[in-house]
DNA sequence: TATACTATTGCAACTTCTTGCAATAAGGAA
DNA sequence: TTCCTTATTGCAAGAAGTTGCAATAGTATA
């Protein structure tokens, strides 16, 4: 619980304030690690916050991704994911079939970054991406049929 | 509406059927060019195939993108949007801030593919990716601030 | 500590998207 | 042409995500 609040500075430096609904929806982010779904966190801060509504968790997460103190990432089919954006710059390379899912070091896209930015003058591309593939798990079974 | 015909044999030679509806949705992605949701394919195609129904339109669409018919690709906030993928093979860049849209080619980007299959092991990656960033006009305006 | 400002919340209603299942209709074969 | 197989559809119900607005409660200031 206390982990989350040391973002309180931070938030009241962005004229944002730390409610016990946001100390909640950080916490569970802060306490699993991983990106997860609107409705896990909802599932999960509720048990912290009964209170806690679903538009609550839905304008939070946004707001906090806005802001950079979260992540925000499609991993297919169109369902957002989030996760705290503290633990490090990088982007993922999920599987097609399985679903497995690795993750990208910042420093390999950051070149391709510096050539769009230069050749179409748009800046401060920083996208967090998420690539599709195929694992090497299904590499072989796909060659097997 | 033949136009949206000619894909029929592609479709056959994969098991699926050229249906009224999916003549439907393929033209109103044909006339209108660019991207759209899948609430504008249902709101345009019903003027051509009234009885369509919402869920066809999104199983629809999600069948003919898995098959690479269609380009599935995100533009923030978490919605879909499905093009046809003939035209060609393009990469999307948009504004924070005005959300104005470029194009950027696949060739850019094969050799950042290259590296990652070679460092991950995954292959066939080939995502539809989006880059968000600040177009120059957006930079300006910023400045003044 | 009390006050005032306003960011944030909860509610309720709504839109968008998904799923299971029985009925329908493409399209290959006879 | 007719029959048969099964991909596809529509329906109905539900899950997920969004919006406007009035009430609440952080936090800066006195």
């Amino acid at each position: 619980m206390t982990c989350s609040l040391k973002y309180a500075p931070q938030l009241r430096a962005q004229g944002l304030r730390m409610t016990p609904q946001r100390v909640a929806i950080l916490h569970v982010l802060h306490q699993t690690g991983g990106h997860l779904s609107p409705t896990q966190v909802y599932e999960l801060a509720r048990k912290e916050h009964p209170s806690l509504t679903e538009p609550t968790v839905y304008r939070t997460l946004e707001e906090l991704a806005e802001r950079k103190f979260l992540l925000a990432a499609h991993v297919g089919s169109g369902r957002m994911v989030y996760e705290l954006a503290e633990n490090h710059n990088h982007h993922h390379l999920i599987c097609r079939e399985c679903r497995a899912e690795i993750q990208i070091e910042h420093a390999a896209l950051e070149k391709l970054f510096g050539e769009l930015e230069t050749s179409s003058g748009y800046r401060f591309i920083d996208s967090h991406v998420t690539f599709f593939g195929l694992c090497p798990k299904c590499q072989k079974i796909n060659k097997g049929d």
